[in-house]
RNA sequence: CGGGGUAUAGCGCAGUUGGUAGCGCGCCACGUUCGGGACGUGGAGGUCGCAAGUUCGAAUCUUGUUGCCCCGACCA
C-alpha cells in the first residue's frame, strides 16, 4: 500500500503534485530501463477503457484494427525527407541481433560478428513500415480506401520525461488510412479528429479546442496537422490528439500508386492519426483535486465503492447481506462496484483512499443505517455527502454518475473558456502569458514570428481553432497583416 | 550535452571531532479497535551506490567512477 498522506497541494508544485498523485493513485510507476514507465494494474484499468471506447468509436466510422512490426529498416524511414528529419533525433536502434559470453566470464556482451547489415530502427511511428506494406496491397481503385488501425507501443528516445505525458516507450492507437482522392482523405483527417474531440468531452469530461496546427508545429511529413488542445490546471496546454492530412507525400515516397476508374494512374492520398497514453496525463491534470484524482465515471474502473462501518463481525455479517442486494443490483444496471469489507483497514483510510483513486461515488452503510434502512452517499467531485434511504438507490446512483459526469465536463469547460483572452499587443501578450491559459492574438503567419514569439516567451502556436472569431487584423509582433487571430499556449 | 543536487532497510530520512547502524512509515504475528487516514506488544529486514587509497579502525576523510533527481536544449 502506497504512502498515502501529504500529498503536495496542487497551487505549491503542480509537477510534484503531479507525479506524487500518479504513483500515489497506484497509476504508474518510473521504471528501471530509463525514461520507461510501469503502467499499474489501476492505471491500466482505465486506460483499458479508454481504449474500449475509442476502439468501438473507430469501428462505427468504418475502420479495422491490424498489426505492423516494431522494427523499421533504416532505409524505409528516410524514404521521406521531411519524415526522417522530425524523428531522426530521437530514434532507438538495433545493431545486433546476438549476444555471447563475455571474454572475463562474467555476464554477456554484444556479439561483433552479429552486426546487422541494415540497422533497424524501434518505430517511433508506423507510416513507413505501413506504407511500405500499402503498396502490395493497392492497384486498383477498387482496392481502396484502406482504413487501417493499430494498437501498439512506440518508443521515442525523449531528453527529458514525466510519467504518462513523456516516456520514452508509450501506448497508442495510429490509424493510417489510404484514399482514392484528396477530398476523402482530407474529409478522413477531419472525421477523426471529431471523434477525438468527441472522447475528450464525453468520455474523458474534458474539453478541447479543435484546430489546424502552425507550419511549424505540424507533423513531419504532413500536409495539414489538425489537433486537439487541452488546457490543464496548472494554465498550460496539451496536445491531447493530433491528426494528419498527409497528401502524397507517402505515397510518392513509397510509390504507392493506383489505376482510377478511367484508367489513369495516380499516387494514392494518406491520413493517419493517434491518441496516447498522454490522455490519462490529460484525464489526471483536467480534473483532480487536493483530495487526488477525480474520475469522470465514464472511465472510472470502479464507478461505486461501498465501504461498511461495523462493530465485531455479527453486524459486519448483517451489512454484508443488506448490501449483497445492492451491489446486485448496480452490477445490473451494468455499474461496476466493489464492496470493500477488507477487515485490516478502518474506515477513514478507505476513504481517503478511494478519494485519492478517484472513485466517483461511496456508499457507506453502519449499524445506524442498518436500522434506519437508509445509505451515505458521497460525491467524488464536489465532496458532498447525504443520507438517504435504501429504497430507490439504485436508481438515484445511476443518476448521479451522469450528474458527476455532466458536472466534472461543466466545470473543466468554465475553467478553460475563463482561461482564454483576446490580446492585441506584444506587451500585453507577454503579460498575458505569465498568468497561463489561452491567448488569442494576431500573427503574420510567419514561422519567423513564431519562433520569435517561443524564444521570448516559452509560448507555441497550439493551433488556428476552428471554432473561433476569424476576422483579420494586425500582427501584435510585426504590425503586419494577419489573416485571423490563433490560440497561444504554454504547453506540456 | 551544459548548470545544480543526491546516493544509508521496501519508501522517506538521521548519523556530531573517524570507534563497528538508527528513526518514521510500511511489512509479519497476536490482541484490542472500526461513522474520516487506529493503538499496544513482539518480530523480520542494511557487505551505508561501486572501486581504489589514508588509518589500528571509514557511512564519515581523499581520488576515481556509476546511477538517479531538478533546471535548460528536444518532443505526443
Amino acid at each position: 500500500m502506497a504512502e498515502l498522506k501529504n500529498l503536495t497541494k496542487r497551487g505549491e508544485n503542480y509537477s510534484q503534485w503531479y507525479n506524487e498523485l500518479v504513483v500515489k493513485a497506484d497509476l504508474a510507476e518510473q521504471s528501471a530501463v530509463r525514461g520507461c514507465m510501469v503502467i499499474k494494474p489501476y492505471g491500466y484499468a482505465i486506460w483499458e477503457k479508454m481504449q474500449r471506447q475509442l476502439d468501438d468509436m473507430f469501428k462505427e466510422t468504418g475502420h479495422v484494427n491490424a498489426y505492423f512490426p516494431l522494427l523499421i529498416p533504416k532505409s524505409f524511414l528516410s524514404k521521406e525527407a521531411e519524415h526522417v528529419e522530425g524523428f531522426a533525433k530521437e530514434c532507438a536502434v538495433v545493431t545486433h541481433y546476438r549476444l555471447k559470453n563475455s571474454d572475463n566470464g562474467q555476464g554477456v556482451t554484444v556479439d561483433p560478428a552479429a552486426r546487422l547489415e541494415e540497422e533497424l530502427i524501434i518505430r517511433p511511428t508506423s507510416e513507413t513500415i505501413i506504407w511500405n506494406t500499402y503498396k502490395n496491397w493497392i492497384q486498383s481503385y477498387r482496392d481502396l480506401p484502406i482504413l487501417c488501425n493499430q494498437w501498439a507501443n512506440v518508443m521515442r528516445w525523449e531528453m527529458r520525461t514525466r510519467l504518462f505525458l513523456r516516456t520514452a516507450e508509450f501506448l497508442w492507437q495510429e490509424g493510417h488510412t489510404a484514399h482514392a482522392t484528396k477530398e476523402e482523405a482530407e474529409e478522413e483527417a477531419v472525421k477523426m479528429l471529431n471523434v477525438y474531440s468527441t472522447f475528450a468531452e464525453k468520455y474523458m469530461a474534458m474539453p478541447v479546442i479543435k484546430g489546424v496546427k502552425s507550419e511549424s508545429e505540424k507533423f513531419a511529413g504532413a500536409v495539414n496537422t489538425y489537433t486537439i488542445e487541452a488546457l490543464m490546471q496548472d494554465g498550460k496546454a496539451l496536445q491531447s490528439g493530433t491528426s494528419h492530412f498527409l497528401g502524397q507525400n507517402f505515397a510518392k515516397a513509397f510509390d504507392v500508386q493506383f489505376l482510377d476508374r478511367d484508367n489513369s494512374l495516380s499516387y494514392v492520398w494518406a491520413t493517419s492519426w493517434g491518441v496516447s497514453t498522454r490522455l490519462m496525463g490529460a484525464l489526471i491534470m483536467s480534473h483532480s483535486d487536493d483530495n487526488g484524482l477525480v474520475l469522470p465515471p465514464k472511465l472510472a474502473p470502479i464507478q461505486v465503492v461501498i465501504v461498511p462501518i461495523y462493530r465485531g463481525e455479527e453486524q459486519l455479517a448483517q451489512i454484508d447481506e443488506k448490501v449483497a442486494g445492492i451491489v446486485s443490483a448496480l452490477k445490473a444496471k451494468g455499474i461496476s462496484v466493489k464492496y470493500d469489507n477488507a477487515d485490516n483497514k478502518r474506515p477513514g483510510f478507505k476513504f481517503a483512499d478511494y478519494e485519492l483513486k478517484g472513485v466517483p461515488v461511496r456508499l457507506v452503510m453502519g449499524g445506524r443505517d442498518l436500522e434506519n434502512n437508509t445509505i451515505e452517499v458521497m460525491r467524488r467531485d464536489t465532496l458532498e455527502k447525504e443520507t438517504r434511504t435504501c429504497d430507490g438507490i439504485v436508481e438515484y446512483v445511476e443518476q448521479l454518475l451522469e450528474d458527476i459526469q455532466n458536472n466534472i465536463f461543466e466545470k473543466a469547460r468554465k475553467f478553460r473558456d475563463a482561461s482564454i483572452r483576446e490580446v492585441d499587443t506584444y506587451a500585453e501578450f507577454k503579460e498575458e502569458i505569465e498568468k497561463g491559459g489561452f491567448i488569442y492574438a494576431h500573427w503574420d503567419g510567419t514561422a519567423e514570428t513564431e519562433a520569435l514569439i517561443k524564444e521570448e516567451t516559452k509560448a507555441t502556436i497550439r493551433c488556428i481553432p476552428e471554432d473561433m472569431d476569424a476576422t483579420p487584423g494586425v500582427c501584435m509582433v510585426t504590425g503586419k497583416p494577419s489573416a485571423r487571430r490563433v490560440l497561444f499556449a504554454r504547453s506540456y
